[in-house]
DNA sequence: TATTGTTATACTCTATAACTATA
DNA sequence: TATAGTTATAGAGTATAACAATA
């Protein structure tokens, strides 16, 4: 038995056209945004964290987790890292001592209103090229392979 | 300045729901797949190595490192620790002795020729829920993000 | 001089599970 | 007992640059 794949069996792989077709269109996309983030010294778990953060008035670890979906282990060490650059800060929550709330700090907040709307224009140039009509579409199709998930 | 996305600025940054949409597609999609090859004892990078080798006399790290997009210092690590599974060998090229060849074993085409068909019939299992159509016009969008970066 | 792969450094993330404090 | 977060463990990937052998 041979996977090679020939031309008689390609038409009952089609789907595979989509998925390498998935993977390299994210890759691109996602090398693009980390180089964008790490020019402000951020990676992309960090700067996930700080967006999620951005406009609330601090999250908990479990609500972090549900947004960025990073699990409980990682995210601590992701937010001490995040604590280093002094960009967030724990806070206790005396309601249920259990919780640790997750604030931006002033330095966080800036880099939140200065990096984020910087990299938003960074990333339209990019998706600026595809037709307002081409965007709606793709995001459709793209609902509809998350859905199947 | 706020970075809040407002109703009325939202029109303008349209584009971000194409953004969230991809990350969340590919997100699950990943997460699913690696899902798939952990269960072999593979982690994706080690898959995606395998794969760019089967069906080869064998490649070169420069070889390998195009077509999965690992660089060559990572490589030497991801093909240690496949090499130490006894999937693949490291084999020295006479013709030109800066390159080495990194080939499957016998066991690594046996892991090649059982795994991945399974793991194809494992995802098509999920992209068999979108039609055909839907999948030819998802491949067309996902080519028109790629073209962008 | 240029290329190939290795090595070293330092960091970051992941999964998993045991553990502590609190509810 | 259940939940929140920390810690420990072990493994893996990333970027970057210096390096040795070869071309």
């Amino acid at each position: 038995m041979s996977t090679k794949i020939t031309f008689k069996n390609a038409s009952k792989q089609d789907f595979l056209v989509l998925v390498r077709a998935l993977v390299r269109a994210y890759q691109d996309f996602a090398a693009y945004d980390a180089a964008g983030h790490r020019a402000a010294g951020l990676t992309s778990p960090q700067a996930d964290v700080l967006f999620a953060l951005g406009n609330t008035e601090g999250l908990t670890f479990r609500e972090i987790g549900e947004k960025t979906l990073i699990t409980k282990g990682t995210l601590t060490g992701v937010i001490d890292r995040l604590e280093n650059k002094r960009l967030v800060q724990r806070v206790p929550n005396p309601n249920d001592k259990r919780c640790t709330l997750v604030q931006l700090t002033r330095t966080g907040t800036q880099v939140f209103q200065e990096h984020f709307p910087r990299h938003i224009a960074y990333l339209k140039t990019r998706f600026d090229q595809l037709t307002h009509s081409d965007q709606r579409r793709a995001t459709r199709f793209l609902h509809k392979i998350k859905a199947v998930f």
